[in-house]
DNA sequence: GATGAATGAGACTTCATTCAT
DNA sequence: CATGAATGAAGTCTCATTCAT
């Protein structure tokens, strides 16, 4: 994937490159990533489709694009999320992790759907791994403060192996439906899964 | 997705038509859904375009039948494992259910992951349901057994979480590369995963 | 540039090809190499672009296959004419030389300028290479039957002389008129050119 | 081809003209007619697109500019070099009129060549034919002046053919090699061409 | 039934040119 | 006058699907 074209200078640029991107979700999220052309993202984002492309120099960097604020917008749910719990017990700090990973479901599940199925479709899964390179230490450096009450050997490992877990989980379960996310017994049952998994025997 | 448009009657249909699922299989493999286009199918089953739509409606229907055949042989291999260890206490039963999904994955890896990206493509997500009905069932009918040894209250749901867990788990494992999933540690720490999930706390 | 995409097996097929190829030759004399879009190619064939693209992998190689075409025919025009004059005096010889440079570009003058000018737009020069490769030891093969006439110390030197400079001066005569190509002064100094090159002073 | 918009009346237009059309001359040497866009060429300039359309308007007349400049100067080229020579014999005026078209070849034979495959897709001819209009009197003057000596019952007609003769021969043999047009032995042949020609039998 | 040539809508992308700032 | 963002027609090429043979 290609690196944007140019950098917008003027204010009307930046406009138009937010528009630009604001549309490939709005067109991702609804029709996926082989409807999402490029002159439909352009007609949507009331751009021609060279204004477009004097920007993004193929469809490929747009969806990029996209794919990077979506990630970057991960990076700073979780962020806060866990600096939130940085001391608490590992129960409660389960359950801010599980609520992280759902509200980055919640807020556009559809976009979030459309934009994990074209992390393949790009060449690289260079920006799902940056997600991952944010996320995992994050994890790892709470669990590292309470490592007297864990079980796992590699933190590193079991905070990986959380985020694999998790992800999944909540995404599977928000395609089950809505309601069925914010039930309960999910909840609880994820809950169980983590705590379950970091506790000693 | 519609159906194929014929029932192949006669041997020699039933043979051409394994043909195309196969080419299907191996094109799919290697080139990814897009690039997977029917000519080629047509051309590495040794048939052609014409043929190929004499049995399949379309290319939907095509990959489709594709999908059902591979989840129609996870089914039979999740059958196979689980049996064997049916009466097993729950660590032996947990590695084997792991070594499924993995076994799963080390068959094709490239075909396995190019039908799961195809899946949310295709209209309708009735297959990989299909699948979950299946397993779901399988595993919450071996808890039931070892109910008085296990956490969770709803087997059903319990079940449900495992499948989703599991598979996305190994799937990520596979990407980082074949050593990294046959590693003891990986194995060691998706066990616990499971263990800790069903054991009282 | 690269070759044919598929061999035409069937007569359909090749009736095709031989169309498209044609309806290259007009649209390329009539309206010069951009102009000569693959779309306006393919109607003027009365085709489908499909099928243009089934034989041709791009436009370049598809007026490749055009330039072939034509210095085919150039070939074929030299080896009759020359073969004539095997024997003849070199005056006699070098007009008929003049007359098949002349009669080259008489057949079709939009045609021979546009092929001209689309070869260096070819990635390669291969073709007009290929003509000279076989005009060259032609015209040297002559003149070592004439050797003792001949002022030239390297003959395949004089020959390839001869022909990058008759042909284009043929061709600016005929840009200024045909009258002025057929004048008998025009080609009665192109003659003494010749003759007075290839004599010993 | 329309002509330039306005005059540049003030030294700073003046200069930028100059800027432009310069940039041209790099563009269209580097990359070709085609690739030869007028973002690049003003980006090049260091001007904006807008500037250069306030001085050009439109592609053709840009190059048609670039192309006046080179025949400008291909003319003061010949001027200087042909007067050098203007009482001298005729071997060594032959010489002195192969060495010109060498050395406009020579002086950048990537914008050469390009300004040449550039004239044909221009409207006209006309830049070129000026050279001629130019040129070719020049040449028959000096005939004129050796008139007893010479063969060529029409100088002005034998002055166009030595131009449409050499120019092309010295360009085919640019096209061979820098090493092929410096040999002894082809500028040997280029002279007996030009003295053989114009020299009474 | 099989074949494969033919179709053509539509995708991506470029670039000469305009015009608001 | 200069700037450069914006335009959009038009070009190249792909591929699911059809249909004459």
């Amino acid at each position: 994937m290609e690196r944007p074209r140019k950098r917008p200078r003027q204010a009307r640029s930046r406009a138009t490159v937010e528009a630009i991107v604001e549309a490939t979700a709005r067109v991702l999220a609804q029709h996926g990533y082989e409807k999402a052309t490029t002159n439909r993202v352009a007609k949507v984002a009331g751009v021609s489709v060279g204004s477009l492309y004097q920007y993004f120099p193929n469809k490929e960097a747009l969806i990029g694009a996209l794919v990077d604020r979506h990630f970057e917008r991960m990076r700073a749910l979780f962020a806060e999320r866990l600096a939130a719990v940085a001391d608490a017990p590992v129960p409660v700090a389960a359950r801010a992790l599980i609520d992280a990973v759902m509200e980055g479901h919640r807020r556009n599940p559809q976009l979030h759907q459309a934009v994990l199925e074209s992390v393949p479709r790009l060449g690289v899964q260079a920006q799902r791994d940056a997600f991952d390179a944010f996320a995992v230490p994050l994890i790892a450096g709470y669990m590292a403060r309470r490592r007297a009450d864990l079980r796992p050997p590699d933190l590193e490992l079991a905070a990986w192996v959380l985020m694999r877990t998790l992800q999944p989980l909540v995404h599977a379960a928000v395609l089950r439906g809505p309601a069925f996310v914010e039930d309960t017994a999910f909840v609880d049952e994820a809950t169980a899964l983590v705590v379950g998994y970091l506790s000693r025997g």
